[in-house]
DNA sequence: ACCAGAATCGCACGACCGTACGAGGGTGTC
DNA sequence: GACACCCTCGTACGGTCGTGCGATTCTGGT
């Protein structure tokens, strides 16, 4: 890889750190360079306008979140496995608090209000997760194990209010029974569409 | 009220609306005198320090969710009607983007990574709506309607999932079936609690 | 009508913002 | 060794940030 995109790749990473902490919209350019110790000519002439570092961030959240999540989820053998995967591998990046993972969701409810290109791609991204989701709980009817009238949309839609409630009682209120809460609540809904 | 407290208060509403959509980290003095019309020098003497102001809208925003979902709530029947008319509230006020209620819970994920003054009176905002959640979950146990053994807080959890799952899907994904989704998943919830 | 105090203003400050551009340094190819 | 090209730098611009202060205007009680 020629230099240049390496030390691209670097700053990106780096922003989604930052960016996890202080939210896309708190992103900074000297701050980056600081981060970085380079200058802050030298660091934007990677990108060629803030929202272009934001969407770079934004897009490495999103590979991070495949890599760690749904691809090991889509993996794994078809029905519960596969569902029960997806929710842990999920689980394990909000707790263990990697940047990238988290930074994907997160996102979500900082740009919901305002329009731009940001909150298109977010919005995007989302409804391939919800989709990917879905079709994770549906490959649990095609080997018999989920039910066979089951709203797989609103299975996705459910799995994500669990993740993200988590989420809150993990990060902002730091509280211990988060974790055995989101398993509670992932085994109810995975009992309501069993066979 | 003197003209001060009258102006203040103003501010306020228009800080609540404005963080409402850039977050309450977005927040700056220029464009809310900007919008009050008045000096940035002014509007700042009501407030002295940025955080003040900040904190100041995060407490108008907790006192309109009190005003428009919690209190109603706690006036209705015990028990189901009870918890129903909490859902609704808090749906109808997510649904009309009462930029109050609304970004009360959004300034929770803004904050879950910053630590101070903001993110600790968050933590105990929430704190104290998952513990009236709960309460709300144990007056049905005691009118009957719900099983003697319910895991309130647990129930207090997922109720606040299903809020952010249906936050995501409508302000996100403008999905038009996001409230059609968040009723079902509440009546999910509710079922499982039933005696 | 007057006066005290509250409310607001103008102006200034140093810091940082995002962006632009030209100069220099490094590296790889002939 | 010369050349081209990619990185990175320094410097600069106009703007906005949060904050402080003294001067001015407004308001309410006497």
């Amino acid at each position: 890889m020629a230099k240049g995109a390496q030390t691209r790749e670097a700053i990106v990473d780096t922003a989604v750190e930052v960016a996890f902490r202080v939210g896309l919209g708190g992103l900074t350019i000297g701050e980056l360079a600081r981060q970085r110790q380079m200058s802050k000519s030298g660091l934007f002439a990677h990108f060629r306008s803030k929202e272009a570092l934001q969407l770079a961030a934004l897009e490495r959240a999103r590979e991070t979140f495949v890599d760690l999540v749904v691809r090991p989820a889509l993996s794994a053998q078809r029905g519960e496995p596969r569902i029960r995967e997806l929710f842990e591998r999920w689980l394990a990046c909000a707790r263990d608090g990697s940047p990238g993972g988290c930074l994907f969701v997160k996102a979500a409810t900082e740009f919901d209000s305002q329009p731009g290109a940001l909150r298109d791609r977010l919005a995007q991204d989302h409804q391939d997760l919800f989709d990917t989701a879905a079709q994770v709980c549906r490959s649990g009817v095609s080997v018999g194990q989920v039910r066979r009238d089951v709203d797989a949309e609103q299975f996705a839609h459910d799995l994500y209010g669990v993740m993200l409630s988590f989420y809150l009682a993990y990060r902002l209120l730091a509280d211990p029974a988060a974790e055995t809460r989101a398993r509670a609540a992932f085994e109810a809904l995975l009992a309501g569409v069993r066979t």
